[in-house]
DNA sequence: AGACTTTTAAATGTCTGACAAATGAAATTT
DNA sequence: AAATTTCATTTGTCAGACATTTAAAAGTCT
């Protein structure tokens, strides 16, 4: 593990990397204790500061972890699926927020995404994962229920149907998609006539989840995301025209 | 934006937190400048050194950049999919390597994530992308191509297919999981008989991407994916007998 | 001897103060 | 007017110190 002095690029920057590094190629293994920040400094002769500038970058990357008192240090951290998944949300938001990706290109990656998750989860689903959807579906029916409460149950119910799949690489590729897709759903206000028509959807999509039938989901699914879609170029175009 | 300085967990990290929610709610903009450390240390009431360790927390998440100089500062980033992709790739392969996720499973959530592109990008595929992939294919049938060579130009050519959805969003989501994939494919040695056929489904699938046919993509890539599994349950049985 | 308490050492967390280096703007000179 | 110099601002880095946490070692009592 070197750095380079005479490098324009700050020495925390080269230090965090050079860890990075060291992690990724298996030098550093899961649990194992880095040096403490003293040794650090002195071997990349830096200051201890700078050691702890590097070592804070790697703790937002959940890199590591560290622990104070005696026997305490820096740990290489076995990253988690909950460890990765608020930040995978936290940068997919943004991503979207910042980017202006348009709620068609959004939502079409989020289903398309979300479909290829069906024909799994039709076959794997347990009865946990069901019960959820159906009580996130009965939660969408409930009168009084603000737009964002409605919101947040869809996202529930979409991440048990992905959840259903039993594949958790799966699972957490999906959290991004979906849940930084929230957002730009809040921005649509739901009639209660809109409310009734994803309800039924939902409620066929888990039907068809409990049959087991595969080709129905993902074609209830299609139409889910084509409704979707109408619904918020209903939006825009209202807002246009009182923007107009 | 205040902190609880009574609080157990890192002044730092708290901080870090306090701006980075922030910018998600958009109270600080993209490009916007951040007070200055000397500035933040007297609102938080906190040591410059601790301010800065924050705002290295926040660096390494891509969420500012830092500038010296007059008129300098911090500055929210807009965080572009160019930034975000290798950490993303990061994060999934760490993930795949310290949480001893099967080739299986890598495996499934790859080729169902692939799968979903398929439709988009045999509609909307350039020339430039079916390009791309003939490319590599010519690439692939070159002798003398190491096994990871061969693995890099697999990713390139699934990137391609990826990529002619046209669609950033899902781009971005399926980058960890393709190239997250590719340490647990350097796992495998190909024969010359595998290569073959491996080149043999590429072509079909570019064949059929070319004559926008989905339907063919699609059972293209299940045969390629059920293949690759073979191939790699193979190779873990003839480990396991040289080790026992 | 064994269980409990106290001490101690090591490590991270935080602070103060300082200087270096970069950089844009203002002041000065040509 | 253009080029140069000066200057103030801001981040990058350093040194040293103290506070706090923590586990292990040492000591004490039963």
């Amino acid at each position: 593990m070197k750095i380079d002095p005479k490098s324009k690029t700050d020495l925390s920057a080269q230090i965090a990397q050079a860890i990075r590094d060291a992690i990724i190629s298996g030098d550093l293994n899961v649990d194992e204790r880095l040096p403490s920040e003293a040794e650090l400094s002195d071997h990349f002769q830096v200051s201890r500061p700078t050691v702890r500038e590097a070592l804070k970058r790697l703790a937002a990357q959940s890199l590591i972890r560290t622990q104070r008192g005696a026997s305490g240090g820096a740990f290489v951290n076995r990253i988690s699926f909950e460890d990765a998944y608020p930040q995978q949300v936290t940068t997919s938001t943004l991503l979207l927020s910042m980017n202006a990706v348009s709620f068609d290109t959004a939502c079409e990656a989020r289903y398309a995404l979300e479909r290829a998750c069906a024909p799994l989860s039709a076959e794997r689903r347990t009865a946990d994962h069901l019960a959820t959807m159906r009580a996130e579906i009965f939660r969408q029916t409930q009168p009084g229920l603000t737009d964002e409460a409605f919101c947040a149950s869809d996202v529930s119910f979409h991440r048990a149907l992905v959840d259903g799949a039993g594949n958790p690489v799966l699972s957490y590729q999906l959290a991004g998609a979906v849940e930084a897709m929230q957002p730009l759903m809040n921005m649509i206000t739901f009639t209660a006539r809109d409310r009734e028509r994803i309800v039924e959807l939902h409620t066929q999509i888990a039907d068809a989840l409990e049959a087991g039938q595969a080709a129905e989901v993902d074609a209830h699914l299609a139409t889910l995301c084509a409704y979707t879609t109408t619904l918020a170029h209903d939006v825009m175009e209202a807002r246009a025209k009182a923007k107009g």
